[in-house]
DNA sequence: CAACTATATGAGTATATGCGCATATAAATT
DNA sequence: AATTTATATGCGCATATACTCATATAGTTG
C-alpha cells in the first residue's frame, strides 16, 4: 500500500490545488457533466443546467482557462467541448469512492 | 471518446464537489502527500509541511472528517493516516494530465 | 497535584469567489 | 445602418474559508 512519493515542488502543488478547485463547484460539474457527450453551445447547456446565461458563461471560461474545455466559435454561438479526457477517469474515481464510502455507512445504520 | 453520462443528482454533485476542495488546498495536499509512506503522527506533519502546528491540527480535522484520513490516539500524540486510497489514484490522473498540458505547452514554445 | 507536552479550538481578520444585475461586444439578418 | 441574437464582462454584495494568535483540553511524568 505504501508508496514512493516522488517529491512535490510548491509550483507543482499549487497547480494540483488549482486543477482540483476547478472540479469542487456544482455548477461548473453540472457543465462538464453535460458536456460528457460531446460538445454544445452555450444556450444548450444554460438550459440543461438552468443556470443563468451570465453565470454559465463565467463558469465556462474558468473552465477553459483550466484547460478543462476548447473553445470553438461558429457564427453567433459558441461551442464548448471536454479538452481533457482524464476528467472522466477522475469523476468515475471520486464516484467511486463516495459510493463506497456512502455504502459503508448505510451498512452501519441498516443493523 | 463519448460516454453515457449516468444522471447525477443535486446532492450527488454537491458531496462530489465537497470531495474535490479538500484537495483544492496546496497545505492538505502536502499534508497527504507527506502520509503517502504511512501514518505519522503531528508534530511530525508540522515539521515536514513547514505549517504553524494550529494550522496543520484545522486541516487534519478537514480531511478526517471529509473522509479522506483517518485518526488514531496513541499516548499524547495523534497518529493519521490516509483512509481513502483512491487518493493515489486521484493525484496521479491530475499530475499526469498536467505534465501532458505543460509538455505541449513547452513543445509551442520550443519551436 | 503540579508541570509539561501534544493536539485541538474559539475569535478575529483578510482574501477569494460565486452570484445577480446591468451592460458591453460580436456576429448575423433585415 | 439598425435590429436582433448569442455570449462575455464590469461591478457590487454576500458568503466561505484559510490563516494567526491565544487559549483550552487531554494525557504524561515528576
Amino acid at each position: 500500500m505504501a508508496k514512493k512519493a516522488r517529491p512535490l515542488s510548491e509550483e507543482a502543488l499549487v497547480l494540483i490545488a488549482r486543477r482540483f478547485a476547478l472540479l469542487a463547484e456544482p455548477m461548473r460539474l453540472r457543465l462538464l457533466h453535460a458536456l460528457f457527450d460531446g460538445e454544445k453551445p452555450v444556450n444548450l447547456l444554460v438550459e440543461r443546467t438552468g443556470g443563468t446565461q451570465a453565470n454559465v458563461s463565467r463558469h465556462l471560461q474558468t473552465l477553459t482557462e483550466g484547460g478543462l474545455l476548447s473553445r470553438r466559435k461558429e457564427g453567433l454561438q459558441v461551442f464548448y467541448a471536454i479538452a481533457d479526457p482524464s476528467i472522466f477517469q477522475l469523476c468515475e474515481l471520486v464516484c467511486g469512492s463516495l459510493e463506497k464510502e456512502h455504502a459503508l455507512k448505510a451498512e452501519i445504520f441498516a443493523r
